[in-house]
DNA sequence: GCCAACGTTGGC
DNA sequence: GCCAACGTTGGC
């Protein structure tokens, strides 16, 4: 069982969307990036709890929990030349670019900002919050997902 | 294989 | 809107 950290804008797709889809699950489509697309394609595993991290929002923060229940399998929407994350390098035969279907599980009673984070000295380390980190998919570590989890 | 130019992310 | 930090592209 993994910990991860999932990024989107809450403009273009926000927890309150997940919650109010049918069966409260998406498609988690639309990574290209290249490091990102291993953790989806190779690492994240059915079951799986990840933060659903509101970013380029005011403010930015973990807004809740999804949890992962289908494992990586093609982005289909790179195959779509009308789609805006259309890619001609990947093909069905060949995919360059892999997605997981998530769950709504939790909203938190307050989004946890980016600040807070930071001034947590247990969550010094963390990926999120090292400069430069620009990655949609992160790997969180169990006693960060306790230490932040405590935070709420 | 190097690296400059360009594009993107995302905090502020 | 600015810009730092990266990732990608493509000429050589």
């Amino acid at each position: 069982m993994n910990y991860w950290l999932m990024k989107s804008e809450p403009n273009t797709f926000s927890i309150m969307d997940l919650k109010n889809r049918p069966n409260q699950t998406e498609h988690w489509d639309g990574v290209r990036n290249y490091q990102a697309r291993n953790m989806l394609r190779d690492q994240m595993k059915k079951g799986d709890l990840a933060f659903f991290y509101h970013s380029n929002a005011e403010p930015s923060g973990i807004a809740g929990i999804v949890k992962i229940i289908k494992e990586g399998y093609p982005d289909f929407k790179a195959w779509d030349p009308t789609d805006d994350h259309y890619d001609p390098k990947s093909t069905e035969e060949k995919p360059q670019w892999y997605m997981v279907d998530v769950k709504f599980e939790k909203q938190f009673k307050r989004l946890i900002s980016l600040t807070e984070l930071r001034e947590n000295p247990a969550l010094k380390n963390m990926t999120l919050l090292r400069k430069g980190n620009r990655l949609s998919i992160m790997s969180v570590s169990a006693e960060e997902w306790k230490a932040i989890l405590e935070m709420i």
